[in-house]
DNA sequence: TTGACATATGCTGATATAAGCATATGATTT
DNA sequence: AAATCATATGCTTATATCAGCATATGTCAA
């Protein structure tokens, strides 16, 4: 999932469920890339299938994307106005110190 | 950082900034390893340095974790409690069409 | 300045991963 | 059943990535 195609994959389905062959003409890729790719979003089950007729729509299974969330959401907090500001301030003091020291 | 070892590196940092001998210690890898995980890290700027005497302190860079978040974030709707009840029974109600579908 | 400590980099071999092509499987229409 | 459409899989080659080892760079202490 660090691979850009899949990230690409991920992002047109973010728009709702699409069949394969879709996802090959808005990508640009061969169809089989984009199977493989699929399969192995599958696997990490952050991708689901329906079959529908003789096609098979993917779309997202937002469920799965929980765990990232769970592990950047305390970092929140670190890019939140406030505190950026604030982080801006603590290091240009930490400068000052370091410049003081070496005056010294 | 699909990579184990650097969500792992991440996770340790967590707690807050430390040299990178302490990380060796703590995560059991050789010490060139852990200075290449670093390596990637700064340079995907997830991660930030400051020297201190010999040592060099790593301290996780908050706000390069925010594109992931923005990205994630959208999803968190569909694993908030309510939709999920929700999505479970809609996906019971669409077993049981299937089977009757098949009964006919 | 020499020695010891902390960290970084270069190189190699092993392993994983993607692209590309051919082809298989499965469902639909006639 | 045959032809066709939609999708999946197998195989090969090229490329990326990691571990491990040796070694370089930079900093402090005596």
């Amino acid at each position: 999932m660090a691979e850009p195609r899949r990230r690409q994959i991920l992002d047109v389905l973010a728009d709702g469920a699409l069949p394969v062959n879709d996802l090959v003409r808005l990508l640009g890729l061969a169809q089989p890339q984009v199977s493989k790719h699929l399969r192995v979003l599958r696997e990490v089950e952050v991708v689901a299938v329906r079959d529908d007729g003789r096609q098979r729509l993917y779309r997202i299974n937002g469920p799965a994307l929980k765990p990232i969330y769970d592990w950047v959401k305390p970092y929140e907090r670190s890019w939140s106005e406030r505190f950026v500001q604030l982080d801006l301030v603590l290091d240009e003091l930490k400068e000052k110190e370091r410049a003081d020291d070496s005056d010294k």
